[in-house]
DNA sequence: TCTGGGGTCCTAGGACCC
DNA sequence: TCTGGGGTCCTAGGACCC
């Protein structure tokens, strides 16, 4: 832990200037119904919840604060929360219009610190280390402060505010010496609060806090902790090791007890390529109908291989997903042994995957499909394959997506080779 | 009570190779 | 004659996050 006092002359030589560190974790409040009740007035101050209608199948999105005060909690089933919340508004998602706000959101947060981690559509990591010396331009001098005492919360305030005049939303700001406190300092001021945890009060701060609130301490982990009598910080911290490590395994008690003690990791990190990219699709009713299942996984690839393309990626494995009324799931996966884009060459894969374990008996409530080992399209792989047949699949996906480029997915239905690829295909 | 859809990461067994 | 030991890839499943 670092505890010098960061503004002091370096002591010595070659010590690097270690100073204290400060992160920010800025988390937007009931985003996605916070977005519907931003474009339509009438739902403000209404419990909204987002997700779908109240009579499918599906799970709440986003719940408004009002719709949380009536009992409402993400992730309940929406005819649950019907139930208990029948007068709320019911909405489905609009992804694309919630994607759309997060950009302008982290337009905003982007002028708050040159090095910003964006971790999810309504949440993103802010460095404030070189704020409070004056090294590097701060942010705060360009907003025209001095440095007060309490500047972490004076610069999260007008975050905020920032934030809300120039998209209407608002955020929580959680401040602390490493990432997790800020994070756990975010969720622990919501919604429209700002809370820093000094250094050195990490134990303090987190001692009467739920374990539950880490990331990484879900449902499954919170049962056995609770099962050993270890529910808040405190439990944590007045046990031993090896009482933490019988409810988590080694390396989990190792982080959980480090975690307790304050300590984390601070390093941002920069934007990623996607590992992995998916889609799926529950049905409004179980379906017995095969050929209805083979259709929707013939729109998922499409909808996949499109998205592939649209990243300037190759997948290199494809796998199907299935569930049946039984809430089984199960996946096979095929490595390809080369790298493809191609949406006829996927789905030839993906049909021949279904067919291998489609259910004989039972109704299908889910079917999916799974693209991973991704890498950068570079265009030379066609090179090892029926390079004639590629290119003729290659030019209709390519024509496609122009037409989708101007009318959106939805734009464009295909089935060219839907039925031919019900057959047995061997090889690659 | 009925359990979405987009992801990431971890574990573990068997195949295969040296 | 009872039986190596890694390392890596493939596959399946599960916990978890937003
Ligand atoms: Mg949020
Ligand atoms: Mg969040």
């Amino acid at each position: 832990m670092i505890k010098q006092d960061p503004c002091a002359p370096a002591g010595k030589a070659d010590a690097p200037r270690a100073a204290r560190r400060v992160v920010a974790h800025v988390d937007l409040d009931a985003f996605f119904t916070s977005v519907e009740q931003l474009l339509n007035p009438a739902l403000a101050g209404q419990p909204v919840v987002v997700g779908g209608a109240a009579n499918q199948r599906g799970v709440v999105a986003s719940a408004s604060y009002e719709a949380r005060a009536r009992g409402v909690y993400v992730p309940m089933p929406l005819v649950r929360a019907y139930r208990v919340c029948p007068e709320a508004h019911f909405l489905p998602g609009r992804h694309s219009l919630y994607s759309d706000f997060s950009r302008r959101v982290f337009e905003v947060i982007n002028r708050f610190s040159p090095t910003v981690e964006r971790a999810s559509i309504d949440e993103g990591y802010l460095d404030w280390t070189a704020e409070q010396c004056g090294t590097h331009q701060p942010v705060t001098a360009r907003h025209g402060a001095a440095l007060p005492v309490h500047w972490p919360l004076a610069l999260a305030e007008s975050l905020r505010l920032a934030v809300l005049a120039e998209t209407g939303l608002s955020v929580s700001v959680g401040i602390g010496a490493n990432r997790l406190v800020a994070k756990i300092a975010s969720k622990h001021c919501k919604p429209r609060g700002i809370c820093h945890v000094a250094t050195g009060a990490e134990r303090a701060f987190l001692r009467p806090l739920p374990l539950a609130v880490v990331p990484g301490i879900g449902k499954r982990a919170t049962e056995v902790l609770a099962a050993n009598s270890l529910v808040r910080f405190a439990d944590a911290q007045d046990t031993d090791d090896a009482t933490l490590a019988r409810c988590l395994g080694d390396e989990w008690a190792r982080r959980l007890r480090r975690i307790a003690n304050g300590e984390g990791r601070v390093e941002l990190s920069p934007h990623e390529a996607p590992k992995g990219i998916s889609n799926e699709s529950t049905f409004r009713q179980d379906c017995r109908d095969l050929d209805t299942v083979r259709r929707t996984l013939y729109r998922l690839v499409e909808k996949a291989a499109w998205r592939l393309r649209r990243a300037g990626l190759v997948t290199g494995s494809v796998a199907v997903k299935l569930r049946t009324a039984d809430f089984r799931t199960r996946t096979h996966t095929r490595t390809l042994g080369y790298h493809s884009d191609c949406h006829a060459e996927l789905y030839r894969v993906a049909a021949q995957l279904f067919e291998d374990f489609a259910p004989r008996h039972q109704a299908i409530r889910l079917i999916g499909v799974q693209l991973a080992n991704l890498a950068p399209a570079t265009g030379c792989q066609l090179l090892l394959f029926d390079s004639d047949r590629r290119a003729v699949n290659q030019q209709v996906d390519r024509l496609l997506d122009r037409v989708r480029a101007q009318h959106g997915f939805s734009g464009i239905a295909t089935a060219a080779g839907l039925h031919a690829a019900r057959r047995p295909v061997r090889g690659g």
